[in-house]
This record gives C-alpha cells, structure tokens and sequence, in this order.
RNA sequence: GGGCCUGUGGCUUAGCCUGGAUAUAGCGCCGGGCUUCUAACCCGGAUGUCGGGGGUUCGAAUCCCUCCAGGCCCGCCA
C-alpha cells in the first residue's frame, strides 16, 4: 500500500513540475511524505519557493484528492497526507499472513556469516557476526530471495595445526559435562603458552600445515577430529541463538578438489602476479599497496588462496553472493573482491562490522580472554527465568523455561543486531541483561499482550478503520513494514528492522493504552479488534523475521 | 607513518550514503499513573556548542577541506 501510494504521489509531482527527481522527504510530524522541489524549481523559475510550492499544489491535488490524498502547503514544503482509503488498505494487508514478504525474485543468493575458526566456541564478538549475519537472511527471505546460507568452515588452518598439536602434545582432559568446543580452546590457550615458552614447536607446526595440504591420511584425520568436535559446540551455540545455516563447507574440500590450484594457475599468469619464492598480487592498480600474499615459500597455500577458490565456486554458483565480516577483514576482504574482478568473477558484497570488546580490551581465543555465547546465554536465561517466575508464577514450569529461553535469545539478539554495524560496541553485562524499552522482551511483551486481548475477544466481524491519533499513527508504521523489508534487503543494514520493531511496539502500546478494545462496544470494538490483530501479525512477521520468538504468552 | 571506521544531553543510541520544517529513542534524574483489555507498561518534566575550526548552499548532524580523540588494519595468521 505504501508503495502504491508513493508512486501515485511522486507521478503528479514528476508530471506537474516536469522534474525528474522531485525530492520526496519523509513528511515527521506534518505528514506522511513531503517533497522539497519547490526550492530548487524556484531557482530555475526564479520565483520565491512558496509560491512555486503553491502552484505545483494546485496543480496535483485534484488529482491525488481522488486517490485520498491530501495536499498541504506550508511555505516552500509540499505536503501528503493519506487519508481513510490507505488506512484501511494498510489494515487490510496486515492482517494477511506473511505481511511483508515479496513474491519470489529471480535468480539464487549465496550469504556466507560466522565463519568463525573452529578452535574455540563462539565469544560474544564472533555472534555479532551470527546475529547480522541470521537477520540478514530472514530479512532476504522475506524480500523473496532464494538463499542458501553458509558457515565456512577454516579446517586447514594455522590454528587447527595448533590444536591438533596440542591434542597430541598436552596432558589436558575434558572436564566433566564441559562442551566439546571449549575444551577445544583450553587445548589450543595451553598449545599457544607452549609454543611461547619454546620456539622450536613452530618447526612442528609448520610441518603439520605442510602435510595436511599434501593430504597425509593420518594428519587428515587429525585435523578432522579436532574441527568436528569445535564444530558440533558451535552448531549447539548458534540453534540456541536461532541461527541457521544451510551448508558448512569446508575450506580442505576446495585444495581436494583441485579448484584452488585452478585458480592460483589462472593468477600465475596474469601480469599482476609475482612469483619469486612466494606467490603474491600487485594490486596497486586497486589502491592496495600491500602485496596479497597466496602462497608461501615453502609451497604450501595461505587461507587467502583457498578463500579464492571458494568464492570463485560462489560466483559460478550464485547471481547474489554476499559475506558477513568483521572489521579486522576489511583490507582482505577488499583485496579478495579486487581479485575476483582480476579473475572475471561476481565480487561479493561484504557486510562489515566493527568489533565487540570487553571493558578490559578486545578479546582473544588464543589467550583465553573472552566470554563465551554458552556463558552469556546461561546467565540471560537465568534472568529471564527468575522475571518468569515473579510475574507468572502460576504457570507450569515447563512453560516458564520456554517462555524464558524464548526471552533470552532474543534479548541477546536484539541487543546486538540494534546497533549499526559499523560502530564498535563493549560489552556490559548491565546492558545485556536489561529488558525493558529498547529490548526484545519489550517488543515481544506487546505482541503478548496484543494476543492475550484477542484471546480473550473471541470471534468478532472485521472491521476496516482507524480514528483516533493512536490509532492513524499505528496503522501509518504498520503500513511502513514491507518498506523496512525491502530496504533492508538492499542496504543490507539490519539495525533499521530492529528500530522499526521497536517503534511498532512503542506505537501499540501507547494505543492499547488511550484506546480501550473490550471495553468499547459495536463497530468500534471491532475495529478495535482488527487493528489489534493487524498490529499483532506485524509484530509477529518483525519478531520472526529478526530470529526473536513471537511468543504468545509471558 | 598510511588506510578504513567512529565521535550526537551524565551514559548508550537513531538520523549521515540520498542536505530541508522544532535533532530520534532508551538508561539514569525529577513528578505522576496498577479495584481498569498482561505495569517486561504508560504519561509529563529537566538535560544538546550534533568532537573543534573552516568552506559549499537559500538551507549542513548530513556534502567538501583541515585538525583533535578513540577503535581496527597494514603477517609467508585467519
């Protein structure tokens, strides 16, 4: 509806004023949209903007009143108000399930997120990967795209010869019911103190990384144990915080298959390459003045290479491909998308985060200074519980936990995917813990609220219309949400949904505050009611398209 | 030293790409609201040189230049 209705305005404009772009602004407080051509029309015409404003005004509001759509004028600014038709178009539509999923696009997405290397669980800095990385695909779903999602899955690593040096090498067991994923990183902590206190374990490593890329069976296996276990605690991790992927790819299939070399052939060749003892990239015609290193010296390959490779299948694979990366990655990753060009392939798109780090400093697998997504959820869910059970202490304990697991995630979630990406956050506990206003459990106590009203409505007639302020405001963001979908798909900037969630709930509970539903009677009451039910099905489709359980109850 | 990102009330934060009407919210603070559809809530109030300076423009938090501060990167790690 929102777009039906934009296009009608931004047509009159173009037809009235026979400009191409006619500068549609969001209209705040005084309307729904506005348009500012008027200032630069009056410059052409040499008139005073008002007056400019006023002709454009009489000129297309015959045309858009019949549409429902009034037309203000407030000095230079052109205003759009849309009336009752729209409202109740919007009503209509948001009571549809799916509201605001797009009919399906052509062509495949590929999005590749988390990634993160399998020598320890996830810390609360890999899940702002996770969590941008998840909404990003729900919210692409939605927007109509078929999407595969990937984890990548490093199994040949500097870091993987570490661990499985310290399974071989270091007297450490498993604690009793201590997940497989952070044993692992104990081993790989104690592997890194021992390679500090003796040099000479590097030659082993080295070793190691140089039989895993000649396939040797026995480091093969190895490898394999020590990634399949870090693995399988990640996987658990990442179904507690309701993220999913589609596929894991292991980075060793890539230099198995032979694709890897393939690719290093094809940039032996070209001019940039320069191969002395190492094999690198001149990519200074990109702006880089750091060589791209894809070989070492002794003949072994470096993540880059494979990373090539990978993204090479990606390109051939998919028409969209886009990677979720923190912002340590941002030379390579650009280094990466300039080489695809150099090799004729789809570049990815990258979505860059900045970095979580803790009051202390930034955190670190390989000194063991992070906190672990196990901890963080143990602790909000212990929260959350503890919430339950004071308010609703009626319910059967099983609900309780589920009410709160449900709380729990998406309090993490939301406390993470609310901040742009590109700004750097610490940690606090405080933070992360608080579940009031700006907070999932907000969000997900309106939609409860609006079911428990409808639960207790029972049957009633629809009825199309919105009269008070609370209500005509309510119904203009329900209108906004395909919008939010569909912006969020291009830009690729989940922090807007997460806003737009929370304004929602702002907005019906301001609502359910002036407007009685049950306490009204007739057409009003049912009105009421439909508008309850649209809100409750928009805030639904938000919840779930950012992996936050829309729970009925709690 | 070079590159990228960030700087908005005491704290956290939206808006910046695509300039427009009194700069968005939350926490905290002050005052009010549960015999009333779920108070994880609502209403009202105080709090801002939008890091500093210069420029472009009818108009700058938004664009350009410059300086300052913080983060990240500049590895034959990933």
């Amino acid at each position: 509806m929102f777009f039906n209705t934009y296009a009608l305005v931004e047509e009159a404009l173009v037809k009235a004023t026979g400009e191409e772009n006619v500068l549609i602004v969001d209209g705040g407080d005084h309307a729904d949209l506005a348009s500012t051509v008027a200032f630069s029309l009056a410059k052409k015409r040499k008139m005073n903007p008002a007056s400019v404003a006023s002709e454009v005004a009489s000129e297309i509001s015959g045309v858009l009143e019949k549409e429902g759509i009034t037309v203000e004028v407030k000095g230079p600014y052109l205003n759009f108000i849309f009336g009752e038709e729209y409202l109740k178009g919007v009503i209509g539509e948001a009571l549809k399930e799916g509201y605001g999923s797009f009919p399906a696009k052509t062509g495949r997405t590929c999005i590749e997120h988390t990634s993160a290397n399998p020598n320890g669980p996830l810390h609360v800095g890999h899940i702002r990967n996770s969590v941008i990385g998840d909404t990003l695909s729900r919210v692409l779903r939605k927007a109509g795209c078929s999407l595969e999602v990937e984890y990548y899955v490093n199994d040949m690593g500097r870091q993987i010869a570490i661990v499985s040096w310290g399974f071989d090498n270091i007297d450490l067991s498993q604690n009793e019911g201590e997940k497989d994923d952070h044993y692992v990183a104990r081993v790989y902590v104690a592997a890194n103190r021992a390679i500090e206190a003796d040099e000479s374990i590097k030659a082993e490593i080295d070793r190691r990384m140089s039989l895993i890329e000649s396939g040797d069976p026995e480091m093969v296996r190895k490898f394999r144990e020590a990634v399949s276990m870090c693995v399988g605690g990640i996987k658990e991790t990442l179904l507690d915080l309701n993220v999913r992927h589609n596929r894991f790819i292991f980075e060793s299939d890539f230099v198995k298959s032979g694709l890897m070399y393939n690719v290093l052939h094809r940039l032996e060749a070209m001019p940039e390459a320069k191969q002395d003892e190492t094999l690198s990239l001149d990519l200074t015609a990109f702006g880089f003045e750091k060589e791209y290193v894809l070989r070492r010296s002794d003949g072994t390959s470096v993540y880059a290479a494979r990373d090539l490779a990978y993204h090479e299948w990606k390109s051939d694979n998919f028409d969209r491909i886009i990677n979720v990366l923190g912002a340590d990655h941002k030379l390579i990753g650009r280094q990466l998308q300039a080489t695809m060009q150099l090799l004729g392939d789809k570049p990815p798109e990258i979505v860059f985060f900045e970095f979580v780090s803790l009051p202390e400093g930034s955190m670190s697998t390989r000194a063991g200074k992070f906190i672990s997504t196990d901890d963080l959820m143990e602790e909000v869910f212990k929260k959350a519980l503890d919430e339950v059970e004071e308010r609703r202490p009626e319910l059967p304990s099983d609900e309780k936990e589920s009410i709160a697991r449900s709380v729990a995630t998406g309090a993490i979630r939301f406390d993470i995917v609310r901040v742009s990406p590109d700004k750097a956050t610490v940690f606090d506990w405080k933070e992360a813990l608080d579940f009031e206003k700006q907070s999932a459990p907000y969000i997900q106590y309106a939609h409860a609220r609006a079911c428990s009203i409808l639960a207790k409505a029972g049957e009633f007639n629809e009825s199309y219309s919105a009269e008070s302020e609370y209500e005509v405001a309510l119904v203009k963001h329900i209108a906004l949400f395909p919008k939010i979908i569909d912006d969020v798909s291009r830009e690729l900037r989940p922090h807007v949904l997460a806003i737009y969630a929370r304004e929602l709930a702002d907005l019906f509970n301001t609502f359910y505050r002036f407007d009685p539903v049950l306490k009204v009677e007739g057409d009003l009451r049912n009105s009421r009611l439909t508008l309850v039910k649209a809100a409750q099905n928009t805030l639904k489709e938000a919840l779930e398209t950012l992996g936050i359980d829309a729970v009925r109850s709690m």
